[in-house]
DNA sequence: ACGTTGACCTATA
DNA sequence: GTATAGGCCAACG
C-alpha cells in the first residue's frame, strides 16, 4: 500500500488525477471509473477521460495508455498518434491486446482503491 | 452566458 | 448477447 500525498497545489481534480495514473505500474491498467471512484467523485468518470485528454499538455509524463474503460476496451487509442501507439505501449509492458481489448483484464488490473491511500 | 460535447458508468429491457 | 437512456460535470465554441 503505497501512500499519495496530495500538496496544497495538486488539490485539483486533474493533478490528482496525474497522480494516480503515475502510481500504476508498468504491465498493470486501471479504468477511469475505478480512478473516478477513488478521488471521492464517483459517476465523473468522464473527467477523467478529459484529464486523459489534457494529459499530453502537462510536463511529465502522463502513462495514458495503462488506463482502459471498464471492459478492459481501449476506448482511447484514437487520441493517440498514432492510435496504435497505445497497444505498442501495452503489449511493450507485457500486457496483450486482442482486438482492442486486454486480454486476461482480471489479472492485470490495478485498483487504486486497494493499492493507494490518499494522504 | 449557454448549449454541446465527451478516452464513462450503471441500470433497465 | 445487444440497445437505449440518463446521469455526470469540466472544457470548449
Amino acid at each position: 500500500m503505497r501512500t499519495l500525498k496530495v500538496s496544497e497545489k495538486n488539490r485539483d481534480f486533474f493533478s490528482q488525477v496525474y497522480q494516480v495514473v503515475r502510481e500504476i505500474p508498468r504491465g498493470r491498467v486501471t479504468s477511469y471509473g475505478a480512478i473516478a471512484k477513488f478521488l471521492g467523485s464517483a459517476g465523473s468518470a468522464r473527467m477523467v477521460g478529459w484529464a486523459m485528454n489534457a494529459s499530453h499538455k502537462q510536463i511529465e509524463n502522463i502513462p495514458a495508455h495503462r488506463v482502459v474503460n471498464r471492459n478492459g476496451i481501449l476506448t482511447g487509442k484514437h487520441h493517440f498518434n498514432p492510435p496504435e501507439k497505445m497497444i505498442q505501449l501495452l503489449e511493450f509492458e507485457g500486457v496483450i491486446v486482442k482486438n482492442d481489448e486486454v486480454r486476461d483484464f482480471d489479472k492485470v488490473f490495478w485498483d487504486p482503491i486497494i493499492e493507494l491511500d490518499i494522504e
